[in-house]
DNA sequence: TTTTAATTCGTTCAAATCATCCAAACGGTA
DNA sequence: TACCGTTTGGATGATTTGAACGAATTAAAA
């Protein structure tokens, strides 16, 4: 995923059809790398020779794993950080509630780190863990975390629909979070990695009784269910509840659980398909899980 | 974020034909982008421009950010319904959960009955509480109404996005919804019915403490003050903070309630600036005190 | 390595957009 | 009312774009 791209990416780069991409190389606008077979390919250099001659910019640069270039001047405060600078800034935009900033960050970090998965694990997950320490601290207000939340929500739905339209024959996954858990953010995080890897989904929400999601599960029949638990009121009776649902979920209906409330107490009491410790595992399951078949699991 | 728009597009959500939009751009009015061949290409962010400077608005969503989706397929019932029919309509799809659907109906209302307020009052907040009663009555299912709110949520998200962003000076609207109350909806609605009138904004989020409402009020000065309360855990120890709340609130910053939760039997023991029993008359109060001074009320 | 799923190829064709011109509608003034 | 400058919305043939197709190529699993 570095330098060589296809017709497909450039065109989704630039927001214009694969057939015009197709051309401009034909008619030599791009200059055009082919490989033995015949496909085209373009490297970085002639894309940015492109983009310089024509005075053009990437107008999507998701799809090339890049990060949005202007031709020319204005990279203000360049990101040229580590990772852990980029954290430590986008922490700061959160707590300080500027939604242009964090558009910012999120955007960068999604397009040099391809992916959902390393979004939600790398950056959103350990900010919102710094924030929530710095508020047990006694360093931040409720405010500030809860409209870092709203923020993120919606950059996170921005970048939702940036995401292909799933396919009306690819397999259904379907999920939310148990009663008593509020956190939607891990939720659509999960349904996101899911439609990236192709799923059609179905996002019921948060803070659904078991009996709920089990009659949507019945109703619809998804390939996957998956739970987000971040938190849990009653270690008890949510065992009791969800020792319940798990017997009564139709068979061929794989469980996934995840959530940083699932812990390793929790987790030897209660019986399902596959749990993931964060959603690059979680993206990789939905992958094999697509053509595959049902992992088997005790 | 990067949706690029043809003049045809541009034409159909203002509601112009399109030589005009095509005028506008070889103007300069509209800054305007240009594939190799020629063509018109209008970024989201060009149009937005264009809506501020010239003091416009969207018309027509659906010709633009809303349509995404089954462009050629499903052309199903059209929409020369009675409003009721509509609604009834929606409510229904609301249900099944056909995000495609609700989109479709939300646009459409937008663009003949013109606003937030509106849409909010006489579509939205209608069918969830219809939808409320058939759960009551056990004809529809908790999740059905959860997944509801799951993707009126992103729809209205979708249409917030097409606001132009609020101008630098413009003053303050902050609020939120106070601990033990979870729904979102209302709130984003508050929130953007205020972006249409032009304020600045911030949406402090869901379930938030009054203490910490307090201290965000304090920290920013916002000149309105919201509360959207839809749900009351116990009227009396809400009374007893709300009271508290109000009485530290800073003089100059104008404490506006509404919410279904605010009954009769509550308000009589609150002090407040305002209080709205909908967004329409939420709007007109935003217009009035955009430019004019605080109201003198008991 | 072989097999299999996904992508890209080159081509064709319908639909959309181009630039331009012109008639109709509007607003102000005599 | 009549006149005039300006804005709007169609209509036109030429050009550009985007979507479809089976065949060929690539990439990733087995």
């Amino acid at each position: 995923m570095n330098d060589n791209f296809t017709p497909k990416q450039i065109a989704s780069a630039l927001q214009v059809s694969e057939s015009s991409v197709k051309r401009w190389c034909d008619q030599g606008v791009i200059r055009t790398d082919r490989t033995l077979g015949g496909h085209r390919r373009i490297p970085l250099e002639f894309l940015l020779e492109f983009l310089e001659s024509t005075n053009r910019r990437i107008i999507n640069p998701i799809a090339i794993g890049m990060e949005r270039m202007g031709t020319r001047m204005e990279r203000v405060s360049t990101n040229r950080s580590t990772p852990a600078a980029m954290l430590a800034q986008f922490e700061q935009s959160l707590i300080l509630g500027s939604e242009a900033e964090c558009r910012r960050m999120i955007s960068s970090w999604y397009s040099t780190h391809s992916g959902i998965a390393s979004l939600a694990d790398d950056l959103l997950s350990p900010a919102f863990r710094s924030i929530g320490q710095l508020w047990k601290s006694g360093n931040t207000d409720i405010y500030q975390e809860r409209r870092g939340s709203e923020i993120t929500l919606r950059l996170i739905l921005e970048l939702r629909r940036l995401l292909p339209e799933p396919n009306g024959i690819a397999p259904l996954a379907m999920g939310g979070t148990p009663s008593g858990d509020q956190y939607q953010l891990p939720n659509h995080l999960v349904e996101m990695v899911f439609r990236e890897q192709g799923w059609r989904t179905a996002c019921l929400g948060s803070n659904i009784p078991f009996s709920s999601l089990l009659s949507a599960a019945r109703k619809h029949m998804p390939k996957i269910f998956w739970l987000s638990v971040s938190h849990v009121e009653n270690a008890e009776s949510f065992l009791l509840e969800f020792t319940d649902f798990a017997k009564r979920l139709p068979k061929g209906i794989a469980l996934v659980l995840g959530g940083y409330a699932m812990t390793d107490d929790l987790r030897p009491k209660m019986s399902y398909a596959a749990h993931c410790d964060g959603m690059r595992q979680l993206a990789a399951l939905a992958k094999t899980m697509k053509t595959g078949s049902l992992p088997t699991i005790p």
